[in-house]
RNA sequence: GCCGGUGUGGCGGAAUUGGCAGACGCGCACGACUCAAAAUCGUGUUCCCCAAAGGAGUGUCGGUUCGACCCCGACCACCGGCACCA
């Protein structure tokens, strides 16, 4: 049979894109039922703050949860996945100022016009679960969520040394500075001394670091960065006594920690930070100790500067005692090299083992005692000089300890240490230290969630009572002036104290928006419950979320303030799970080319045309044909301005091209690279499975399944059903490059059977194709689903394809009753076999030696060896 | 500096995890259709060799193995995270 390709219309994406949204929409079958009795799958992309417009990152984060939702929802799951707006923020700030428009009427304009276009994504999202996280409905339970946190004691207020983001106005947490800069403003950032408000996730540390083992199906690489960063170590806090003949301070002692008491005995000196209270008691009777720490703290947070800093320090002339012998004295600087708030803020410094105290104790003369000594290194003979040794070894110079391992030395020193006691308390004690630090979520900024207290100066900071929440930002507010607008509200911050009703004053701040998208996705399970933040039973049922998606870029930040607060909720009996995401992926960016003009300005992917191919390609731009230059392949940024914008791509090819090109060629959590020939490539492919469903359409198959098929006929079902266990497999993995290059093979088999089908067809091949037809509509369906709907209109069905199952693989076709083999000699490939799939070792042997090749290549004499992995291959060693 | 990852045709990438290297796509070349172009279809496309035969080949060098992109050792390059954490 000829098939006519020229009769069949071209698929107009445009128009059946928006007729089939309308019937989802029209018959609400993406709606997700709490009470739906199948079992239960959540899948949920990171929700986007509401910038204006969507850009391509949203569409390949969003396409690829739309995929595991479809399947989901075909292998009979109720499937929740949802779509909200994390809606607080500087840009909205930003905006008022620059253009004097209300951040309220900025933020609502942006969420419909972005819902729009998510919309015109075609994306099986259940609407009616849509939130914003500036509306009062939802902040209001983030405000009783806060005071429930109080009364816990998992929130804190506490002066404490923060980061300041000169730029944006307000403090930024630890995770929020990258490279010493704000990670929105980029501005350096300058340390100030705030009283803030802390969520105390360091009382989860342990917790959050021993459960990533328990995140089976979190990338690795997330689960080492948490692991880094909340950076647990080991150690013993200890206490040296002070010389009281050598300070005047009331202070008798120094509390250190360290995580190497085994190099006790190899002790030169002990180090304060410039912050220590010890270091400020004697700098309040020495101005040249308080003239150096003043210069400490002046040099600043940056990078640059602390990479090349000099370690320098100031005797205060104090000494403290050797814990192992009285007589010992050590002398007791201000470092500029200790941070006030890890450990204690105070060390004793052991240079011939650490490289800093070894730059140290050079520059001020105070030499070095080896204490561990590398193994099969001669003693005489070893020194250090200017390189510390932080191997492995055994204990040298160190009396009781010498001969021990460093295990055994770090034992036996907490042991004894551990026993002896000085006042009513152990001079050592073990202990867990961690890098991580407390949450400081205080924002001196308009645009976010109240922070629900008021002060009292009697009564201190006082809880807003629960029945007058929520605490609702004021309307009035005026951008004109720097900082925040309800600082300087006339009437807002003025109240009475709930506690005495004497003149009380509102806190200001507002809560960092990362509390906003730490517990949304609790929220989604049950959005309209008003009388707490989360329907308890049903949030249990629908979480942990079966499958995160989103940008590497939250690996620490909102995935780590997540696991938090979702602790923090089940301490406060919101919700009784551990961990609110069971599966994370990752996923890469959209890069694309970069293309610049003589003068220097970056131009518009849109406003380029690219001529040539290989060395003589060339980008010109289309209004002048001035040739440009073109650039590295980078991620889409405005500053660059290589974007694509998808209301662009999906005008012009259709959404469906759109969610094609962004799941084929890139494995899912590498970087995609964005260009016209790929999205040109899925177009044409869009259109050749309209034409392949049109040409099956045509066939007249008949109606009950034949009771034996033909050769060709095999062959399509094999192919169908092949492809269907691979694209099933792949999908689950979340590996949609390969689920694209098994539909393409597809498509290609079935095009070429119809190509080469003889007139007329047997009935039996009919049914196979359509049979085929039908499997591979249902099979890119996840990834365009408006092209599948056409196409299974097309093929007469009646029902929608988003409502169908998944097919069902028959697996006696995936299995072959011959094989091919690969015959080697030598290990390398020189023939082939074909036998039984179960055919004994033995007769493939027989078989294999019967091979000219073989014959030729043994030259009469028998072989050295033969080798036969059943099913797999045959190795001949001659 | 410490920790981790990656390295395969002109390009994006496959390879059942130790068993036929280069699936699938892009690009390119040639052909068919066309007055022509677009679209579409067909053929080819790792490199060397006119072709065949053959040889080389998964960042580099070495090792284990009947057999290595895959395991081991050393090195190189790029990417990411952390970074005065005691």
């Amino acid at each position: 049979m000829t098939v006519d390709t020229n009769k069949n219309e071209r698929y107009n994406a445009r128009e059946a894109e928006a007729r089939w949204q309308k019937v989802w929409a029209d018959r609400n079958i993406f709606a997700t039922r709490n009470e739906d009795p199948r079992p239960k799958y959540y899948v949920l992309e990171m929700f986007p703050y509401p910038s204006g417009r969507i850009h391509m990152g949203h569409v390949r984060n969003y396409t690829m949860g739309d995929v595991v939702a479809r399947y989901k929802r075909a292998m009979g799951n109720a499937v929740l996945h949802p779509m909200g707006w994390d809606a607080f923020g500087m840009p909205a700030e930003n905006a008022a100022i620059d253009r004097k428009v209300h951040p309220n009427t900025w933020t609502y304009d942006n969420i419909a016009a972005m819902k729009k276009q998510l919309q015109s994504m075609g994306l099986s999202l259940d609407w009616a679960r849509e939130i914003a996280t500036c509306d009062p409905a939802y902040y209001k339970h983030q405000q009783k969520m806060f005071l429930d946190f109080l009364k816990v004691g998992l929130v804190e207020r506490k002066q404490s040394k923060v980061n300041w983001d000169p730029v944006d106005q307000t403090v930024l947490a630890y995770e929020q500075v990258i490279d010493g800069r704000g990670w929105r403003s980029g501005a350096i950032v300058e340390q100030r001394e705030l009283t803030q408000w802390f969520f105390k996730i360091t009382d989860c540390a342990g917790d959050l670091l021993k459960a990533l083992d328990t995140l089976e199906r979190w990338p690795d690489k997330v689960r080492l960065m948490q692991k880094n960063w909340i950076g647990r170590s080991e150690g013993l806090l200890l206490r040296f006594a002070l010389d009281p003949a050598t300070t005047r301070n009331k202070e008798t002692e120094l509390e250190i920690f360290t995580t190497r008491p085994d190099t006790l005995f190899g002790a030169k000196f002990m180090a304060l930070s410039p912050d220590h209270p010890l270091a400020q008691a004697a700098a309040a009777k020495n101005p040249k100790l308080a003239a150096f720490i003043e210069q400490s703290h002046r040099m600043g947070t940056a990078q640059a500067k602390i990479d090349t800093a000099e370690k320098l320090g100031f005797d205060t002339g104090i000494k403290a005692i050797h814990p192992f012998d009285p007589n010992w004295k050590l002398p007791v600087y201000v470092a500029n090299f200790i941070l006030m708030d890890y450990g204690t803020g105070a060390i004793f410094g052991c240079p011939a083992h650490d490289q800093r105290d070894l730059e140290f104790v050079n520059k001020y003369g105070l030499g070095n005692t080896p204490v561990v000594c590398p193994p099969g290194q001669d003693l005489k003979t070893f020194v250090i000089t200017d390189v510390a040794y932080d191997g492995d070894g055994r204990m040298i110079n160190s009396r009781f300890l010498d001969g021990m391992t460093i295990e055994e030395a770090k034992e036996e020193v907490a042991r004894r240490l551990e026993k002896e006691m000085r006042g009513n308390r152990p001079v050592a004690q073990r202990q867990v230290n961690y890098r991580l630090r407390d949450w400081g979520i205080s924002r001196q900024r308009y645009w976010g969630c109240p922070i629900p207290i008021i002060h009292c100066e009697r009564c201190g900071a006082v809880p807003v009572p629960e029945k007058d929440l929520p605490v609702t930002l004021p309307e009035d507010v005026s951008f004109d002036k720097p900082g925040n607008p309800l600082d300087r509200h006339p009437t807002w911050k003025n109240v009475k104290c709930p506690k005495c009703f004497g003149p009380a004053r509102r806190e200001t701040d507002t809560m960092d928006t990362f509390v906003d998208s730490s517990w949304y996705f609790a929220r989604f399970t049950d959005p309209w419950i008003e009388t707490a933040p989360t329907n308890r039973k049903v949030a249990n049922e629908w979480l942990p979320v079966d499958q995160y998606i989103g940008g590497i870029e939250h690996a620490i930040l909102h995935l780590l303030y997540s696991r938090f607060f979702t602790r923090a909720m089940r301490k406060t009996g919101h919700i009784d799970i551990d961990e609110p995401f069971a599966g994370l992926f990752t996923q890469g960016m959209v890069v694309h080319e970069t293309y610049r003009a003589k003068n220097g300005e970056w131009i518009e992917p849109a406003n380029v045309k690219i001529e040539g191919a290989g060395d003589d390609r060339r980008a010109i731009l289309a209004s002048t044909g001035e040739l440009l230059e073109i650039g590295s392949i980078e991620k889409m940024s405005k500053s660059k301005k290589n974007t694509v914008d998808p209301d662009d791509i999906i005008a012009a090819y259709g959404a469906d091209t759109a969610r094609w090109f962004m799941l084929s060629d890139s494995p899912p959590d590498r970087d995609v690279i964005w260009t016209e020939e790929g999205v040109q490539g899925s177009w044409r492919f869009v259109q050749r499975l309209w034409r392949l469903v049109g040409d099956i359409a045509d066939i007249d198959a008949p109606a009950t399944r034949p009771t034996s098929f033909g050769e060709q006929a095999t062959t399509v079902r094999k192919a169908a059903h092949r492809a269907l266990s691979h694209v099933s497999e792949d999908i689950d993995k979340l590996r949609f490059n390969r689920c694209v290059a098994h539909i393409y093979e597809l498509a290609n088999a079935l095009g070429d059977v119809i190509g080469k089908m003889e007139e007329p067809p047997g009935s039996d091949l009919c049914w196979a194709l359509r049979e085929a037809g039908s499997i591979l509509i249902r099979l890119f369906h996840p990834m365009m689903p408006h092209l599948a709907e056409e196409c299974w209109a097309r093929l007469g069905y009646k029902t929608l394809v988003a409502t169908e199952n998944w097919p069902q693989v028959e697996a006696d076709l995936l299995l072959e009753s011959n094989i091919t083999l690969p015959v080697q000699i030598n290990g390398r490939k020189r023939a082939d076999v074909t036998v039984a799939r179960d055919a004994e070792k033995s007769d493939v042997e027989a078989a294999v030696l019967a091979l000219d090749a073989v014959k030729k290549a043994l030259d009469g004499k028998s072989p050295k060896k033969v080798i036969v992995v059943p099913q797999r291959i045959v190795n001949v060693v001659v």
